[in-house]
DNA sequence: TAGATTGTTAATCGATTAACAATC
DNA sequence: TAGATTGTTAATCGATTAACAATC
C-alpha cells in the first residue's frame, strides 16, 4: 500500500464508499462493477476506479470487484481494523449525545473517558463513564493511551484546551467548536460546524432554481 | 445580486468567511483587506476577492472590504435576513442535543416542532417543546409555514420520512442519518454524516507523514 | 474463446492562483 | 497626488471524465 498524495476529495469519498459496499454486503451481494457501484452512488465509474487506484488494483477485469475483499481493504485504509481511543470533553448536550451514540463503537472508536470545564459535573456519569475534572486530562490520556479528543466545548473553552492538546499525545482533534484551530500539524484537525453546514443548506433553499453543479 | 452557477466549493466558504467576519465585527475592526483576511483564514487574497465578486463588488479600490457591510451582506447571501421554521424528527440523543441547541436560533432558524416515530414519548418536552407523533407532520408543516426538516432518525426511518416529506412544501432537509436520501431535486438535501466525518479523521491520523494537499 | 470490466493514459473541465489595469 | 487594494482577465494547476489496451 504505497499510496502517496491522495487528495482531500478522495479521502471525503472513501468513507462514502465503504458505506455503500456496507450496504451491498448486508443484502449478500457478492461482486460489483464500478458501473454499477457507479449508478447507485450517483457518480462516474472512472472516478471510482481512479479513487480505489490510488491504494492498489483492488478489482479483476471482466469480473468487477469482490464486494467483501473490497470493503475490507477500504476498511484498512480508514484505519478501522484497530480500535482508537477517545475522550470526549464538553459534557453538555451534543457531548452527552455522542457518548451516547453507539455506532462508533461498532466501528472500534472507543470512548474512554468524558470531561466538562465545569466542575460541577464532577461525580455524574453518562451511559456507565463518569464525568471527570479537565485537571486530570493530561493524565488520563497518557494511561489511557487516548488518540483522539472529541471537543464539544464553546469555541473560547475549544482553543484553550486544544493549545493544552498540543503537549499530549493526542493525534487527532474532532472539533465541534465553531472555531478554527490552529495547531501543529501533527495533529489532524477534523471540524464539524454544525452551523456552517445549516447555512450552506439555507444558502441552497434560497438560491435554488438557479443551475446548480449538481443539476 | 444576479449571481448563477456557484460552484458547491465557493458556498461552503460563505459561512466561513461569515464566521469570521463576525469575530471582525466583534473585535470592532472596522475595515479589512483581502490580504488581511486571506493571512487570518489560511487562503489566498485572490481566492477571497473570486469568491466575493460572484455575488457583486463589496469592496472598495485602495480601502478594501468594510467589516459591517460585508457581514451584512454575506448574512443576506446566506438567507440569515429572513428566519427560518423547523422541526427535528426523531427526539433521541441528538434530536434532543439540537433542539436545546439555542445559537441556531440566533440565526435565525426557529424551532417550531419536535417529533417522534416512537408514540411512547408523546408528552415528553423538550425545552418546552412537545414530542408529538409522526401522524402530526404533515398538517404541522402546513400549518406552521415549516421550510426545514431536521432528521435524526435511523436510516432506515429517515429514507421513509423523507419520502413522505415529499408531498409537503419543506424545501430543506438537514440529514443525521448515515444514508443519502434520494428526493426530487426541488428538495434541497444537506448530509451530516458523523460517521464519515469521523472515518476521515482516522484516515488522516493513520496516514499522517505523508504529503498533504494543505502542508 | 468472446465478453466484460479493470487499470491507466490522455483529454477535458473547472477551480485556484497570479497578474495587473482600474480606481478609490 | 501617490499608495493601496479592488475587480477581473489570463495562466496554472488539479481533479474529473473519457477512452482504450490489457486481461481475467
Amino acid at each position: 500500500m504505497e499510496e502517496r498524495n491522495i487528495s482531500q476529495a478522495v479521502i471525503r469519498r472513501l468513507p462514502r464508499y465503504y458505506r455503500y459496499l456496507g450496504d451491498l454486503l448486508e443484502n449478500e451481494v457478492e461482486r460489483i462493477s464500478s458501473n454499477d457501484l457507479s449508478k447507485r452512488m450517483n457518480v462516474t465509474a472512472s472516478q471510482i476506479r481512479q479513487d480505489l487506484n490510488n491504494f492498489g488494483g483492488f478489482g479483476q477485469q471482466g469480473y468487477g470487484y469482490n464486494v467483501k475483499y473490497l470493503h475490507t481493504e477500504i476498511g484498512k485504509i480508514l484505519g478501522l481494523d484497530n480500535t482508537h481511543n477517545f475522550v470526549i470533553i464538553g459534557a453538555g448536550n451534543l457531548g452527552q449525545a455522542l457518548a451516547k451514540y453507539v455506532s462508533f463503537e461498532k466501528r472500534g472508536f472507543i470512548i474512554k473517558g468524558l470531561f466538562d470545564v465545569n466542575p460541577r459535573l464532577e461525580g455524574m456519569s453518562i451511559r456507565g463513564i463518569p464525568i471527570r475534572k479537565m485537571d486530570e486530562l493530561k493524565n488520563f490520556i497518557k494511561d489511557n493511551n487516548i488518540e483522539i479528543a472529541v471537543l464539544t466545548i464553546p469555541k473560547e473553552k475549544a482553543v484553550e484546551v486544544a493549545d493544552m492538546l498540543v503537549d499530549t499525545k493526542i493525534k487527532g482533534i474532532w472539533n465541534f467548536a465553531h472555531t478554527d484551530l490552529k495547531l501543529p500539524k501533527h495533529i489532524i484537525v477534523e471540524n464539524v460546524h454544525l452551523s456552517d453546514s445549516l447555512m450552506s443548506l439555507s444558502y441552497r433553499i434560497g438560491h435554488q432554481g438557479r443551475k446548480m453543479p449538481q443539476d
